[in-house]
DNA sequence: GGGCTCACG
DNA sequence: GACGTACGTGAGCCCG
């Protein structure tokens, strides 16, 4: 709706609510820096009373607080000497200006500043729009000056004195009506602002004269007239001094803005905004005001925080008042009473940092030794349960040390905490100790992990372990675990470490964890990243905890026999290639292979790298096999087999767990800066499947008895969200219509039609659709197309022409990176680039990684958000139905199912997944899922 | 432990 | 004008 009658405008006077809030409140500064952050708090507490103010007959529909902006106006060019006399602003104040904006822009305020004027002029014209819009208008100020502008709908409110001013409050003040005001000011001058006037004359004289001669030119041309000589000599002898006067102080009512009033209208504030605003100023009080107004957990400001933006990392890592660690401080609870003690402890507070020790890192596998809790920085404990003697005794086992406290005692007695919704708990990797809790019957929840805020936070610009956090934001470095439990053939598991050495490391972890917690919590709000942590991090890891005990089954004897397959045939190959060679030497040396080929049988294109071997990736030995030499050939076909072997058939079977006979991945939700999972020991996101023989290694992965696994895929999804963020209409519409989308990329390139298609010029539009995806370049697109360098410029050209939004999209992401710092995903999820500052070949890296991390990042962000939502809607089937989530491969969801529900199922992970994006994000093209069912991987994908 | 190679999306 | 480049991962092997 268009602005006008109706509407209600409120134009706050930014400038007199800074001075004022300066000079009422005594000088607070930010307690982790010591910002002065007085004013802006005066400030921003006046514009939060002022929205929650804004109801009711007089609400604003329309709003905007406008600042002065530094500098000369054009008064001075009129008189050099206008606010002269003004002292400049404290100094403590100047950094607070820029603040000031920022807290009007957090509470989703419109904020107006212009170059060359003064906020007066700009709520001047302003006020004249709106009141010829026939709109109503209220000044919220308490400077005189504004009353020239009350009358035809517009009224001025003085927040001070919480009064209305209409015509006749204004009549009151200056003996005038507002049309008089101007003649009235002009007579009597102004101390504040230095504007002249006439000398003796002040408001009561001239409104006595403006109401007698009319107005102030009547009254100029008349003033001989004036009978007392005082004020006929002023008025004489100051005329021009008069007029300037009138200049200074006629507000401008016809300044050219660049933006409507329409867009000043009310908006509701942004939480994350707002809260991340409060949180960086550190106004705790008004923060658990907003928090409670809004609904939200505020986040909690730590006593001693490490310091806010601006500050170096160092600066911020160094804590000025933080505890130090003490070691010896920890406690050794081996009583119940103590441990009852400690609960009671973390009941207080309603949160506790949790840490647990074990013999090894498998969670499906190792045992618990361990339990430490730290509730205050400064303040944990250690909890042992299963330390042994490592002494051997009678019967074979060791036996255990004294001062500990039986396990089922400690799990029973902690676990309603660990379960208690009303309790958070925090850790670092929680996963892992969620997955060792859930072994000894304790589903922990909720949680919150130092490791996932700190990957919401920081991706792209450090690593999450927790040694790295602590020395680079607690400037503390915990005890190596290499300390602990020694490397190589002599190390040791947690158990078998002296009592005394445990407690001070084990304590230490959760003490670092909820350090760590206290800095990273606020800080997720003031890189407005909270909703990322909150919506794509935290849910996901009790997900994949679930996911990962479910584990898959594997047929070991399936891949034993492959074993056998693939060791006979590499053997022959391997006396082939030795034949060939004429001598025998390791095929599966690249240093010793290079020699065979470039110095022994002189083959051309030998090509050493920066170690001096000759390199002989895929790519060389396939350009020499193209030539026709038969020992490359050969060779290449020896280490495809040597991969599947070792990496898969062999490796695979020493991954399957005794207890389960299943494989037990790891997912490491930080594994890929993009917001992609990696997934390792073992990593089961690189099955092969591009070869039909390493494709049959799939066969091994089955479904167990009774069940049928299922394979849910999006089709393309990064390709149709290049077409929304680009925003590519003929790519959007050929994915709404169903098209081969790389044929209709030929065709729109070649020139070609869709119908009977050369099958090679598919493969090429194709090869550049995702180039695209990558961030293409001519040498990239000719080498993976093996065609000359210059025809693939030819081809990127034509597609940038072809799509010239894909171009656009390509810059734009490159400049908002190069200013940010960062690219975002649709979803929020910031990936920090860093590098793209860098100069030299890491630039071209870095654009590329930056183009690609959106696309990639959102598509990640898609599949978490469908994991996510997986459980609470396969929890909707009926009982005797058992769905379970497997996998995920960045694209496809593995699902384990009951063989006659797998339609049932189908439907409802279809509907997930294809829906995952809404309602945060409404994309323009259709997202679609394929679906396949079999006994085992290969049949189901 | 770094570099190379190669498996996946 | 030369250089060096597709994006994101994990794992096994060789070799110093």
């Amino acid at each position: 709706m268009t602005f006008g009658k109706g509407h209600h405008l409120h134009l706050i006077d930014g400038s007199a609510f800074i001075f004022r809030a300066y000079h009422a409140l005594p000088p607070l500064t930010r307690k982790s820096d010591g910002l002065p952050v007085g004013a802006v708090s005066g400030f921003s507490n006046m514009l939060f009373r002022y929205i929650e103010n804004n109801n009711g007959a007089d609400a604003a529909t329309h709003v905007a607080v406008i600042f002065d902006y530094s500098g000369k106006t054009f008064r001075n060019e009129i008189y050099p000497q206008y606010k002269a006399h003004r002292p400049p602003a404290p100094e403590d104040l100047i950094p607070q200006f820029p603040l000031t904006r920022e807290a009007t822009r957090a509470f989703n305020v419109s904020c107006i500043e212009i170059e060359g004027f003064e906020a007066d002029d700009i709520i001047a014209t302003l006020s004249c729009q709106a009141r010829d819009a026939g709109a109503r208008v209220t000044i919220i100020t308490s400077d005189k000056d504004m009353m020239q502008l009350v009358g035809g709908g517009v009224e001025m409110l003085d927040p001070m004195k919480n009064k209305r001013i209409d015509s006749e409050g204004v009549e009151e003040k200056f003996g005038v009506g507002p049309n008089r005001v101007v003649d009235v000011q002009a007579l009597a001058g102004d101390s504040a602002d230095n504007v002249p006037g006439a000398p003796g004359i002040g408001i009561k004289t001239a409104a006595l004269l403006i109401n007698e001669y009319g107005d102030l030119e009547t009254l100029l041309s008349r003033a001989s007239e004036i009978k007392q000589p005082k004020r006929r000599e002023s008025l004489i002898n100051n005329q021009e001094l008069i007029r300037v006067s009138r200049d200074l102080v006629q507000l401008d009512c016809d300044m050219n803005l660049d933006f409507t009033l329409d867009s000043l209208e009310v908006q509701v504030p942004n939480v994350e905004d707002l809260v991340g605003f409060l949180a960086k100023m550190e106004f705790r009080t008004m923060l658990k005001r907003a928090s409670d107004r809004f609904g939200i957990d505020a986040p909690n400001l730590p006593d001693a925080p490490a310091g806010g933006g601006g500050a170096s990392i160092a600066q911020q890592a160094a804590v000025p008042d933080a505890k130090p660690f003490d070691l010896d401080a920890y406690e050794h609870v081996h009583t119940i009473g103590a441990l009852e003690r400690w609960i009671d402890a973390i009941y207080e507070r309603g949160y506790v940092a949790v840490d647990t020790e074990t013999t090894g890192l498998d969670a499906m596998q190792v045992d618990l030794v361990g339990i430490s809790l730290c509730v205050e920085a400064g303040q944990a404990c250690y909890i042992p349960i299963a330390h042994k003697a490592g002494d051997d005794d009678l019967f074979g086992g060791d036996s255990l040390v004294e001062g500990q406290l039986p396990m089922d005692l400690v799990i029973d007695t902690l676990r309603p905490m660990l379960q208690d919704p009303s309790i958070v708990k925090i850790g670092q990797n929680m996963k892992y100790d969620a997955k060792i809790f859930a072994r000894y019957g304790v589903t922990v929840a909720p949680y919150d992990d130092t490791m996932l805020m700190s990957y919401a936070l920081h991706a792209g610009i450090h690593n999450h372990g927790m040694d790295a956090l602590s020395t680079r934001y607690l400037d503390h470095t915990p005890i190596p675990t290499k300390e602990l439990l020694g490397s190589g053939k002599s190390m040791i598991t947690f158990d078998k470490v002296e009592l005394g050495k445990a407690i001070k490391y084990a304590a230490e972890d959760a003490d670092v964890t909820l350090r760590l917690w206290q800095i990273f919590k606020p800080k997720l709000h003031v890189e407005q990243v909270t909703t990322v942590y909150e919506t794509l991090e935290r849910p996901l890891s009790p997900v994949l905890v679930q996911m990962e005990r479910n584990g898959i089954k594997v047929d070991r004897d399936v891949l034993s026999r492959m074993s056998n397959t693939f060791a006979q045939k590499m053997a022959g190959l391997e006396a082939e290639i030795q034949e060939l060679a004429g001598q025998p030497f390791n095929v599966g040396s690249p240093k010793q292979l290079g020699e065979i080929l470039f110095d022994k049988m002189e083959l051309p294109g030998g090509k050493k790298g920066k170690t001096g071997a000759y390199a002989t990736g895929v790519d060389v030995l396939e350009d020499l096999a193209s030539e026709g030499h038969e020992l490359p050939a050969r060779v290449m076909d020896w280490r495809q087999l040597s991969k599947l072997k070792s990496t898969y058939t062999d490796a695979l079977q020493t991954f399957i767990n005794p207890e389960t006979g299943r494989v037990h991945t790891s997912y490491i939700q930080t594994g890929a800066v993009t917001g992609r999972m990696s997934s390792s020991d073992p990593n089961l996101q690189n099955i092969p499947i591009r070869t039909d023989e390493g494709r049959r290694i799939r066969e091994a992965f089955v479904a167990d008895a009774g069940k049928k696994l299922i394979s849910l895929d999006y089709s393309q999804i990064e390709l149709r969200i290049l077409a929304h963020v680009a925003k590519i209409d003929s790519l959007k519409q050929a994915f709404r219509d169903g098209h081969d989308i790389h044929a209709m990329t030929a065709s729109e390139m070649f020139g070609v039609p869709m119908e009977g298609m050369d099958p090679m010029i598919r493969r090429q539009a194709k090869a550049i659709n995702f180039g695209v995806i990558y961030g293409i370049s001519g040498f990239g697109l000719a080498r993976n197309l093996r065609i000359p360098r210059k025809e693939a410029q030819g081809f990127i050209d034509r597609y940038f022409e072809r799509f010239p939004g894909i171009k656009e999209y390509m810059d734009e992401t490159v400049a908002f990176a190069k200013e940010h710092k960062y690219v975002q995903t649709l979803f929020g999820r910031k990936i920090h680039t860093p590098e793209i500052a860098a100069k030299g070949p890491q630039a071209g890296f870095a654009k590329r990684a930056a183009i690609n991390a959106p696309i990639q990042g959102t598509a990640a962000d898609i599949i978490r958000r469908a994991m996510i939502r997986m459980p609470a809607a396969l929890a909707d089937l009926p009982q005797d139905v058992t769905a379970k989530m497997l996998l995920q491969v960045h694209d496809e969801l593995i699902f384990e199912v009951n063989d006659d529900a797998c339609d049932m199922v189908i439907e409802i992970v279809k509907d997930v997944m294809e829906n995952a994006s809404e309602p945060a994000v409404k994309l323009d093209v259709p997202i679609e899922v394929d679906a396949g069912i079999g006994n085992n991987w290969a049949e189901a994908h």
